[in-house]
DNA sequence: TGTACATCAGTGAACGCGCGTTCACTGATGTAC
DNA sequence: TGTACATCAGTGAACGCGCGTTCACTGATGTAC
């Protein structure tokens, strides 16, 4: 049956988002059309009313993929500027964050640059624009957690995204088959990232 | 029909290396056994008079693909050891192999690590044990390039490799839609890991 | 060394299954009057 | 404001296709004698 324009904008929102977390958890190949509009409450005869075809709706589920990324991160960079604390301290946090064990085990909600930029690579020039404005966005927002002349801070949020990426992915990979070696890869770039100070008791 | 013990040995070989390969460029789900079969030059019935199945084939093949990460790397050590070159001289060639366009450009013959970990971490926990033995590996033998005390190099060599693959990662995401951006990637995290001395000509 | 025959690596048709996509249909929406 | 009806978001059966796996069969291999 018909259903009224908000509804409708609502349902294409939330086959967008369900894309978005299911793609990041399960990579670009491991979950179907069926899979996704059922966990947005809908049937999945009705998403060509919405999307061109499937490709088109993972493309747009990974640019929304990148909002979800920054917002969490935002929160922690804002929450930790609340207590006055300098540039260092919101790297601090944001590093902290990005190299949690709770990062690592929870991909659907996580950055989709670790999660998905081995499938994007594969997926076409399309999704790889896609992803060259998502990663492009990531690092003028990390940007500004920094402090110093403008080239030397895009310098070091290359130098700082790399690393998490890297160290999140090899996290991941060997986190169920060597649970000590995962932790230690997040903790070695914690530190290296992140060093000085107390250690703060750990993220989850 | 049958075939000697010593051409079913190598017919075994020629899926496991083909396997290793393909999953590499396409993704763990990216590839069928008809087509890696095929590859290998035989039909994919017989695929399973060597491998329990599917997933059997694809941790050994993985395994063996981090053989062939190591052993180029290897050559490109030894050969500049050769030239009586100090520690530095070897990893300034090794991050320089790595991070090129190159290896960005084939990672059917690259690194398992950057091409396949995120498709490891969604695979299972047997596929999760194969690819922590490669990590270790990589890290050992990675560790061997570099000088001062063990815990110093241990740490030295997890926050070089995971900024290594996160940087070959993205690079591989965004070359299609963004060539500058993937090649200020690979340029910056190069200058980062291996500074300093006259820039040469680079590779390919 | 020569012969008879059991073994088994490899073939290719067939299977059940889930995929992305299409389409006739439904019925509430929202517009024209 | 009230009524008639065209629109179109959503449904669910159906499609063709490629997947992983099975299996009856082939015939060279390699062993027993």
């Amino acid at each position: 049956m018909k259903v009224s324009k908000v509804q409708a904008a609502e349902n294409r929102e939330g086959i967008v988002e369900a894309a978005a977390r299911l793609y990041r958890e399960k990579g670009l190949d491991g979950v179907g059309v069926a899979e996704i509009t059922r966990d947005a409450g809908l049937t999945h005869g009705g998403l060509y009313r919405h999307f061109e075809s499937k490709d088109a709706l993972a493309r747009e589920a990974c640019l929304r993929a990148f909002d979800w990324t920054i917002t969490p991160l935002d929160r922690l960079e804002s929450s930790q500027a609340e207590t006055s604390a300098p540039g260092t301290q919101r790297l601090r946090a944001l590093v902290h964050a990005y190299l949690s064990a709770n990062h690592r085990d929870h991909p659907g909600e996580g950055c989709p640059a670790a999660a998905l930029a081995a499938d994007a690579a594969r997926a076409g020039p399309e999704m790889s624009e896609v992803f060259a404005q998502g990663v492009e966005r990531n690092i003028q927002r990390f940007m500004h957690v920094l402090e110093g002349e403008e080239a030397a801070r895009r310098t070091r949020t290359i130098v700082t995204l790399s690393s998490m990426v890297g160290a999140l992915v090899l996290a991941r990979a060997t986190a169920a088959g060597n649970p000590a070696l995962s932790e230690e890869i997040l903790e070695t770039l914690r530190a290296h990232l992140a060093p000085d100070a107390a250690q703060q008791p750990d993220e989850q």
